[in-house]
DNA sequence: CGGTTTGTTCAAACTTTTTTGAACAAAGAG
DNA sequence: CTCTTTGTTCAAAAAAGTTTGAACAAACCG
C-alpha cells in the first residue's frame, strides 16, 4: 500500500535510489531559497558521498554539463558551502561539503540576505527624502508614516539576523 | 554627481515617481522571497495609497491584466497580507494592506515555509529507513550520520520559526 | 616548444514561471 | 429574463531564469 519508489522524470544519472532521494531533497531545499536545481544537486551529492568529488565526478554522476558544474561550484564556494581539498600531488581539485549549519546559514545571509537589506536601506533613504517634498500636509504625513514603517521593518530584519545565526549556530 | 532619478524600463503606468519607487521596492522584496513581480506591485501600491483600491483600480494604475490582479490578490489574501473592506452599499470589493509585520511574517511562514519543512521532514523519515538497509556497515554508519544531521537541521528550523515570529512581532 | 588535462566563459538553446486576455460564472438591477 | 458589472479561470504567449557545449585560458609535462 506504499507508493512505489522512483517516480521521477527520466534522468539518466548514475545515482542509486538513496542518493537520488537525498539529491532531490536538496534540490527542493535550494529551490525554496531561490537557487537553481544544479546547486542543490551538487551540494546534495557531495553531502551524501563519503569521499571528495572532482568537477568531472559531478559531471559524470549527475549527468550535468561542465558549465553547470563549474558555475555551481563557484556559487557554493561563495556561500562557504564547500571546501576544496588541496590534493597533495593531485592536479585536480576535489570538493567536500561544509556541513556545519552555522557556516551554511552565515554564508547564505552574507551572500543573499545582507546585500538586499543594504540596498533596501539605501533606497529607503532616498524615498524618505522624496516623501518630505510632498506638498499636501495630510498626504505628506501619510507617506512619512508608511516610510517610517518600512524603515522599522528593515531595522527589525537587521536586528534579527545575528540572533538567527546564533540560534542556528548550536 | 548623484544618479538621475528614474532609469526604469518603459512601463506605461499611472504612478508618480514616489509611488513607482515604493512599488519597485516591494517588487524587489517579494522577489527575494521567491514571489512574482505582480504580487509586489499590488501590495506596494496598496501600501503607499491612503484609500482602499479595487481590482480595477490596480489593473488601471499598475497597467497589469485583470488575470494578474485577480491571482495576485488571491495570493495576498492567502498570506493574510490584505484586508477586504466590505463596502457597505458598494458592490465592488476594496482592498487595504495589512501593515503589521507580525501578521505578514506569520502568513509567509504559514504558507511558504511550514509546508516545505513538513514535507521535508516526511521525506527524511523514508530516507532514514533506506539508510538502515545499506549492507556495508561503514557506509551505513556514514549515511546514518548524514541523515541525523539533516534531521537536526530540520528541528533547528522548526524551533527557530516561532522565535523569529516573536522577535518580529515587536 | 607541442600535447594533454583541468577548469572557465558566455551566447544560444532550453525550461520554467509569470502574465495576458478571452471565455466564463455569479450576482445585482431593471 | 436580460443586461451590466465584477471577478475568476486557464490555455497560450511572453518573460525570466537555467543549462548546455564549444571555444578559450591556464598550467603542467615531456
Amino acid at each position: 500500500m506504499d507508493t512505489p519508489p522512483e517516480a521521477e522524470i527520466l534522468r539518466t544519472d548514475k545515482l542509486d535510489s538513496l542518493q537520488r532521494q537525498v539529491v532531490d531533497f536538496f534540490v527542493d531545499g535550494v529551490k525554496v531559497l531561490g537557487m537553481p536545481r544544479s546547486i542543490g544537486e551538487i551540494y546534495g551529492l557531495l553531502f551524501i558521498t563519503p569521499e571528495p568529488l572532482s568537477l568531472d565526478d559531478l559531471v559524470e554522476r549527475l549527468n550535468i554539463s561542465k558549465g553547470s558544474a563549474s558555475q555551481g561550484l563557484r556559487t557554493l564556494k561563495g556561500l562557504n558551502a564547500i571546501r576544496e581539498t588541496s590534493g597533495d600531488v593531485e592536479r585536480r581539485t576535489y570538493y567536500q561539503p561544509a556541513i556545519e549549519l552555522k557556516r551554511l546559514v552565515g554564508g547564505f545571509i552574507r551572500e543573499q540576505v545582507r546585500p538586499h537589506l543594504d540596498s533596501g536601506k539605501s533606497k529607503l533613504s532616498s524615498l524618505a527624502q522624496a516623501a518630505r517634498d510632498e506638498r499636501d500636509p495630510q498626504h505628506r504625513e501619510f507617506l512619512a508614516d508608511r516610510i517610517d514603517r518600512l524603515e522599522h521593518w528593515m531595522r527589525s530584519g537587521s536586528r534579527v539576523l545575528p540572533i538567527l545565526q546564533k540560534l542556528l549556530g548550536q
